[in-house]
DNA sequence: CGGTTAATGTAGCGATCGACACAGAAAGGG
DNA sequence: CCCTTTCTGTGTCGATCGCTACATTAACCG
């Protein structure tokens, strides 16, 4: 153990770092080059000790979702309610999308739509991401109509895919420039819809 | 007029096909050689008749939004009251992001997640058709809330930006693969909270 | 110490990117 | 017919892409 000689940076930090750059950039539009630039690594330091780009992208989404990014889906999971559930999602989800001195947007969500089909490792990637995420949605909703819960509707699936898809659309919108306030007002129409449809 | 050696393509059929290639593959992913390929001419000609690839692919998009892109629009703007345009406007988008044999989600939607900030003129292009597609949902329900047709709230522009958000989430999940009955389905359900907000 | 092992910096690989130079081809005008 | 004009095909430009060969450096082991 510890033969040879050590590595000269921090492996968790350099992650962090590119995990804010596929942040930021997308995964196309982040090129080796300025992988290497803000890790301040050489190239082959990265491929000795991430294997690939694709590889390096899944390593710094599994730390995004393990970060920051894995906030929402805790809320969410953690909440005593379903609804309480689905409110700090989308809550958390806005906070994580709009943070000061942050990447905007989903990192998921963007690499998603600006991987090339081509790189079938990251495409695997996001879809196991994306499954897992609607799957945990749906647990939670599945407890909650056991439990007797009141829910908007007793389609869980539908209901599922339907909050999955609002936190997608709260995704594009802080991308396009959307501010947190106005974020946060779509939340609210939200969860007042769950009421109005809950009520009944 | 007429002077010089004619066109030996037709312009409309190859933007047809552009904005076909764009919308599958996003802006980034489709190279100029797909290009030439899939449109059947030389690069020189592509340049001559387009300036440029940002150049085309805004006139591709012009041609999406005239065309299928603009249906989901149209439908908004005709519908009698706000509630059956809203309807239509997310049916519409369904029924565009999934069409059989065409490319899936919003050529739009793709493009502004998959298109380099570098690229000055195509993210001009994109905030100004994000913009105004946002105006004219904006505009559709300030007429219905003029004529006093009963709405989900009285913050348009919160509404606005809401149903904006909506179709975002469904380009999104389209891309994904979500098939057309599960989104109309969640399309269902924002019209039941239409109504149920709309109600009390 | 020397020997082994691993990470580093330099430098560059083949491939592809968007875009274009150039000469030839196809039309109208005289 | 030739001249001008415009488009087309071949070939290629410099830049950048993801990635790696090679020699060097820095640690541990004996």
């Amino acid at each position: 153990m510890g033969r040879g000689r050590p590595r000269g940076f921090d492996r968790d930090e350099a992650l962090d770092r590119a995990m804010r750059l596929f942040w930021t950039r997308g995964y196309q539009d982040t090129s080796i080059a300025d992988l290497t630039e803000h890790l301040g690594i050489g190239s082959p330091s990265l491929y000795a000790a991430f294997g690939s780009k694709a590889s390096l992208f899944c390593a710094a989404a599994d730390r995004y979702q393990a970060a920051d990014g894995g906030r929402p889906g805790a809320a969410l999971a953690e909440a005593p309610t379903a609804r309480a559930g689905v409110e700090a999602l989308l809550r958390e989800n806005v906070a994580l999308f709009t943070k000061r001195g942050g990447p905007r947007g989903c990192l998921l969500t963007r690499a998603t739509l600006s991987c090339p089909p081509s790189d079938t490792t990251v495409v695997a990637y996001l879809e196991r991401s994306r499954r897992d995420r609607l799957a945990a949605l749906r647990a939670r909703l599945r407890t909650a109509e056991a439990a007797g819960e009141p829910l908007p509707s007793d389609d869980i699936d539908t209901l599922a895919q339907y909050y999955d898809a609002q936190v997608q659309g709260l995704a594009v919108r802080a991308l396009e420039g959307a501010t947190r306030p106005a974020l946060l007002r779509t939340v609210d129409l939200t969860m007042a819809a769950w009421d109005a449809l809950s009520a009944r």
